[in-house]
DNA sequence: TCAGGAAATGAATACGTATGCAATTAAGGG
DNA sequence: CCCTTAATTGCATACGTATTCATTTCCTGA
């Protein structure tokens, strides 16, 4: 770090108090019109810009939003990643992005969260542990899980209505005929996977139709090897519904390899609408998150004093059903 | 930001001095193993961890380092982004992520860089102008253009042999035996672009091949104008290269669409070895970035105090051909 | 013109840490 | 056991800014 143009320097040139240049910069002070002209002045000739340590330091505040990704398997999330950063630009906050590679936020990790005392934590794909739950807890760190809901962990939550989405997805493929079904999951653990699960097999149920459950990860790679299983197996199905895009990708692939062909043979579903979904290879029909409202709400969490320390609140908003080629 | 825990109150509680508890965390300080011992066991007790505020501002020296990207759009950049932080995260440095929504740096993202006084900054995709350029030398601000090389603004870059790349896939297309080639390109004035456009085009010429050159922007839905258009004016040529695998996959499918069959009646090549090109539906033959060396290499320019502020270094690392279903 | 109140300003201080300096303790050698 | 030297330690200070408080300046109305 180069030696820095400081406050006093700035009011030096403007012939006023390092207090003057101070309140310039800091808005809801009381300044003469004159003097904010002089110091405004004066900063732009020497390209002054406030400290943000020092700044942070005596205000007892931080002005960083920790963002913790997982991973870059998913196409998802940098979008998500995208949008958070936009907002929170506007609300004047910066991001300290986190990239772990692990599915467990790291000790390393969290130091680093707690060395900049962060004004909050969004938490996305990664499934926090109690551990780190108390953590945030105990340093009264206000910390979102995002498209994620640990029950327990008293964090907040902002999710898709996975459940019904699920349903809705299984309605759509008893209508459209459809007498077999399978469900290929993600990581086991993961809620996303457990109540998109529970929706499309309750809801089957309810029509009296069973399930056939694949394991699976959330990966491309795993959704291959499914879709090739369950030919090669002879457990094909009329309809498969996949936990993510990426996975349904794999599937179809799989399928297409094999000859069978979709939507002739099979149904299929995805959930997240990425951008490839629209691609003609895929063509999918999948059920799209809604993403503004979802960081929208998540940063609400974050930032409003009254609930940031409060219960964890666990939010499921509804996205929008995509029908494409698929089905 | 709660009242936090300081290195005064770890020192009363171990018995000994602010100091102390400073050099304890202040590697190459020399403390005993008595008081080391004791005052490990306060901080573990208390929850300390050094202020990262008063530590940046007092030694005039900030852990943070700005990551500039421009865009989702393009797998690649999330995957560099991964690593970027994993080395840093190694290096004891953070990651201050600024996601800019225009091809230009804004000054308001320059501000949040300049408040932090980052101890460098990578700058992803994103064109840097000589005004932004000039910014960061102002302020003495260490910066590495990632992927990109702008001639003039003296800042370091990092990029791959896109020239000699270029070259060695139009010598592989030739040795297919390929007669006529059109190249699709990217962003007009992106050095990829460019530099692709170059090479391919001046080593067909040594061979005494033309090259039609289309326009493109990066994304995928501009390759899929192309290929629409290569096929409905008749302009179809023997071999394709794209600028990118994300094009390549847009020209891929408006031909698969069309009935027009790769590699059989047209070979493809594209650029960036994302992990979707090794997906079935593509197995699409490009070339690999050395994705591991640049960022290495980046880290290494900024962090150098002999190179971060010397003149400019551009340095273009070899990759990778992969050799898939197109060719 | 002047009194009185509001607005603006400057001096001083605090935020939490690293570090130079002086003082103290430990170590080692005879 | 004492002297010399090295290793630790504590005190005090500085980093750059926001804010309290006291002081000064400005404005308004009579």
């Amino acid at each position: 770090m180069e030696k820095q143009v400081t406050a006093h320097e700035v009011a030096k040139l403007a012939g006023v108090s390092q207090s003057s240049v101070s309140r310039v910069f800091t808005k809801g002070a009381s300044v003469s019109e004159k003097t904010r002209k002089q110091v405004l002045e004066a900063a732009e000739q020497l390209g002054y810009r406030p400290n943000e340590y020092a700044r942070s330091l005596i205000m007892r505040k931080s002005s960083l939003i920790g963002l913790v990704m997982k991973g870059v398997s998913n196409p998802y999330y940098p979008h998500a990643v995208k949008k958070f950063t936009a907002e929170l630009k506007k609300l004047g906050y910066s991001v300290l992005l986190i990239d772990t590679d692990d599915v467990e936020l790291q000790m390393h990790d969290i130091d680093a969260l707690l060395s900049y005392h962060v004004a909050g934590v969004v938490i996305m794909d990664a499934t926090a542990s109690f551990q780190t739950a108390e953590m945030l807890k105990r340093f009264r760190i206000p910390a979102v899980l995002f498209n994620r809901v640990v029950p327990g962990t008293g964090l907040h939550s902002v999710s898709c209505e996975n459940e019904s989405a699920a349903r809705e997805i299984a309605r759509l493929l008893i209508a459209r005929g459809c007498k077999s079904f399978t469900y290929v999951g993600g990581r086991e653990g993961a809620s996303t996977h457990i109540e998109r699960l529970k929706g499309f097999t309750e809801e089957l149920r309810d029509h009296g139709f069973g399930c056939q459950v694949l394991p699976g990860d959330f990966t491309y790679a795993t959704g291959y090897r499914n879709g090739a299983e369950m030919i090669e197996s002879g457990r094909l199905t009329d309809a498969v519904f996949a936990v993510t895009d990426l996975m349904a990708y794999g599937i179809f692939d799989a399928f297409r390899d094999r000859g069978v062909l979709i939507p002739e043979q099979v149904k299929l579903v995805g959930f997240d609408d990425i951008e490839m979904s629209s691609w003609s290879p895929y063509n999918l029909s999948t059920y799209a998150h809604p993403v503004d409202r979802m960081v929208a709400l998540s940063i609400e969490l974050l930032l409003d004093s009254e609930r940031s320390h409060a219960a964890g609140e666990v939010h499921y908003l509804p996205g929008e059903m995509k029908l494409r080629g698929t089905t």
